[in-house]
DNA sequence: TATACGTGCAATTATCTGGTTGCGCAAATT
DNA sequence: AATTTGCGCAACCAGATAATTGCACGTATA
């Protein structure tokens, strides 16, 4: 199997990203985290899975439940991907800094 | 119509990605940017819709040409999201700091 | 005016997605 | 030993998605 999973398509659906941020704060059970939801133990695993196919999540056994828990350094992937476009943002932020500081001036 | 989208579900298409990508450098029309891909002009246009359905591009008529641009601000909403995460990792980080700061000081 | 070009939109189709239900299995509880 | 609990997996289904093709319309060009 071993599906190549993308990030960005794991962070697209609402109820993935709540998971997400359920598991930034502490490891949990499939069952404890389907009763924040309205869907079933089963859905939630579904998304469980395919957070952990793009190495988002990892598990740990412990007796018979499983504890998830979130790998926040993928979570950088995004952050990076960002990247380009934080340059170009803080640019525009830095010229329009550029347009106030002339229109300040201009009024003195 | 105007169906509310969600820039997450946005940015999970590789393809919209890229046309992300593109527009952020400079402005483009529907045949300039299929160029770029292996699809029809019309697929690229179904992209478009979707983007700017989202307010992620905005559109600027010239003749018969239509130039669309990124609204580059709005990639700000993933940053914003990424915040809660960023403290964490960054605690994690601190810590990580720390561990090695401790190491270095029993070595002594 | 006739033709070519750039574009959006509708219809169609194959595939993906998220959800459900019903298992089976191993670990805990009785 | 029998029952309950927690879990993953498979089968199934309705709706979404991405792509194609065909078309209509306005703008440029001959």
């Amino acid at each position: 199997m071993e599906i190549r999973r993308d990030i960005f398509q794991a962070i697209a659906d609402p109820t993935r990203r709540a998971i997400i941020a359920l598991l930034a704060l502490q490891a949990m059970t499939p069952n404890a985290l389907a009763e924040h939801f309205n869907t079933s133990r089963q859905a939630v695993s579904k998304h469980i899975k395919i957070l952990t196919e793009c190495e988002l999540v990892e598990q740990e056994q412990q007796g018979r439940e499983i504890y998830y828990s979130l790998q926040i350094q993928k979570m950088k992937e995004i952050d990076k991907w960002l990247d380009q476009f934080r340059k170009i943002w803080e640019t525009q932020f830095n010229q329009l800094d550029q347009v106030l500081a002339t229109l300040k001036k201009q009024k003195k």
